[in-house]
DNA sequence: GCAAAAGTGTTGTGACTACACCCATGG
DNA sequence: CCATGGGTGTAGTCACAACACTTTTGC
């Protein structure tokens, strides 16, 4: 059947890490042209026989060198296709979502892009135009469910969530009220077990919580204000 | 470029239209192998030089002869790449999602289907998954996009677009207090003329209204109870 | 004037924000 | 027992659902 004309298919993998309180794109050094050492989103071109999934954790795999694991999250996102975004020829890319809430990865060929910064530099292709793309999916998706999750550890204090969506949302939120709020439309449930090990210099430990769905689940309406 | 073997890439159109307060979508007998005379959804290959929306609009003209106008909306919708979707070789498909608020076609190759029958009968390829997404995105978009005005004209009555609501979400809406609150959200607003030749048996006759805006905007927050 | 259809006002209920207060620990 | 940080309670405000009431027309 492929003898027919058709557009090079690719995906590329928008990887969302927290890195110093800030939300991070992960990058990698290109090593060929056109582009070549630029810092871009990692992408493979499709293979007949793969799921665009099955790509996306391949791209992950030879561009940043990362394996897949049960703590590394993908969706799609969006499929972008300007006629002239690749310049070696009519290539259509899937744009996958990934969160990453293992541990960072030290690989000289990848860096942590801040997403207040990407404004000011340019990346190669449509990269800016995907990655802003997925920020507003990521943002959407933390009013609307508990995608959150991905980010955090199975146990987690309330202010490292709070703090998380402060980050990612970039406003300030009340924690007390928030906290209130996730409890009631049970979205998370506090563990009984108080934290006494956690190196604090002193003041009541605080409770450990969890979310009570492991799966994506949708909210029945946006609990932020 | 394209001596590289790679998926083919269609697109599929999922036409949204209001037929006897149902929520339906516009499929076309096929002409070809395979499943030559069933129902499907109307889609081409996507062609190197155009983009995907130039696909969507060519598969509506070349399957549903419907020729591209103001009145008719597209949007992109999900990419579907299921390994096996296509018995003809492996295809991966852009679903497009549009809405048509002008007169109906008639068309001896063109059916209505109403979205509740669907689940019944199966349709070709992974035509019911797609419909399945695009219907739960449109009535997602309904609850918090001014989206809703694709599917009128640009004026309006209240008692046509609750009932629009009703029909697309499936349940019963108060007319009073959804006007009251889209028109303080100023998604919609009055046009000071009453209406006086609309044929109506008696009673007061009603106002119109029209979007104060034309594009798709999205409201503060989801505004239905 | 009466019925019909549309639009307006009101009221009780529930939810949210802000903040004061209380609790549990280390030193 | 005081400082520190976490957690709980509350009160004022706001928004909303339900429904009664008023307006404007045709006959």
């Amino acid at each position: 059947m492929n003898n027919i004309e058709t557009p090079v298919l690719s995906v590329d993998v928008i990887l969302f890490k927290i890195k110093k309180k800030k939300l991070c794109v992960l990058l990698h050094k290109r090593e060929t042209e056109p582009f070549k050492d630029a810092y871009a989103l990692p992408g493979v071109a499709v293979r007949v026989n793969e799921t665009l999934l099955m790509g996306a954790k391949r791209a992950l795999f030879e561009k940043l060198n990362i394996n897949f694991h049960k703590n590394l999250y993908l969706e799609q996102l969006a499929t972008f296709d300007a006629l002239y975004r690749d310049v070696r020829g009519r290539t259509v890319s899937v744009g996958y979502l990934g969160i990453d809430s293992s541990n960072k990865y030290t690989d000289e060929n990848i860096i942590y892009k801040n997403i207040e910064d990407i404004n000011k530099g340019s990346l190669p292709f449509d990269h800016n135009e995907i990655i802003e793309t997925a920020v507003e999916r990521l943002k959407g998706k933390m009013r609307y469910t508990n995608i959150a999750h991905k980010f955090l550890n199975s146990s987690f204090l309330i202010e490292e969530l709070v703090e998380l969506y402060k980050v990612v949302l970039n406003r300030n939120i009340n924690l007390t009220n928030f906290r209130n709020k996730l409890l009631k439309i049970e979205m998370i449930e506090q563990k009984k077990i108080l934290n006494e090990a956690v190196g604090k210099k002193g003041g009541r430990p605080p409770h450990l919580y969890s979310f009570t769905k492991n799966e994506i689940a949708f909210m029945d309406k946006d609990f932020l204000s």
